[in-house]
DNA sequence: TCAACATATGAATAATTGTTCATATGTTCA
DNA sequence: TGAACATATGAACAATTATTCATATGTTGA
């Protein structure tokens, strides 16, 4: 037999579908999204942008701080240029990066945040 | 001649890396932060979070709600349910499933500002 | 107890992606 | 001009992962 997906048939509560679809945003956003939240899903990158974030600094130092090659940082900080989380500027031979970005401190520290309450063990909240 | 891992060497600002080591967080947060940014890098799971921010549902309804098989909701679900970002509940047959964390709402729709801000084009802020 | 239903899950596959290696580009200084 | 240096980048490889397929688990009602 072949196989049925199960999305394309009925639904089990049609009136929740209805008003939930109203109030999602729409697919483009969606995956500008999750194309964003990709670059947070590394941790070489987050280490990045953690040290963006406090000063700016070059590719050479970068590569030493993280204890990460030459040619990987590099490519890392492609691509949180192009989705303009950090700027840069030529001096000489040197080229220094730094934030560009003043939502990226907030998410990265409520997600600290969320974080550390997630690991209290055994903890309700109290209200 | 073997390769140098230039991250192995000298630095060219000293004073710059000991002054931002100080400040990263330590590698088992950023590894969870980034852990946990991976749960918001895929569509699917941002629109099942989006979803599930408004209203529970169960996973039938999720399925055809998001064009998405059974068992892929199914599977993504189990992934957002290990991080504790959802809970679910049993009522007979029917599992429904529901936001369980304040953070991902705020965490969510700042990350959509974001973009917002970053597609007007050829705005400069006025401060 | 058994059929129908809702959900969960293991294995396999295809696609994505972070790093490495080799090399190119751009800058300085002698 | 050319050597040394800092950075950028293309290709290849390895690892991760989202989905599918097949099937298992758990629940209800007859």
């Amino acid at each position: 037999m072949t196989q049925i997906p199960n999305h394309e048939n009925t639904t089990i509560h049609p009136e929740v579908i209805k008003r939930v679809s109203q109030t999602m945003p729409d697919e483009e956003q969606i995956l500008d999204l999750a194309d964003l939240f990709k670059l947070f899903a590394d941790s070489t990158r987050v280490r990045i942008l953690f040290a963006l974030m406090k000063t700016e600094m070059c590719v050479y130092d970068l590569s030493a701080l993280l204890q990460v090659s030459q040619s990987a940082v590099s490519h890392q900080l492609r691509l949180l240029r192009n989705a303009k989380l950090v700027k840069n500027r030529r001096e000489g031979k040197i080229v220094y990066y730094s934030s560009d970005d003043y939502h990226v401190d907030t998410v990265l520290n409520l997600a600290l945040e969320h974080l550390k309450e997630e690991k209290r063990p055994y903890t309700e909240d109290l209200e």
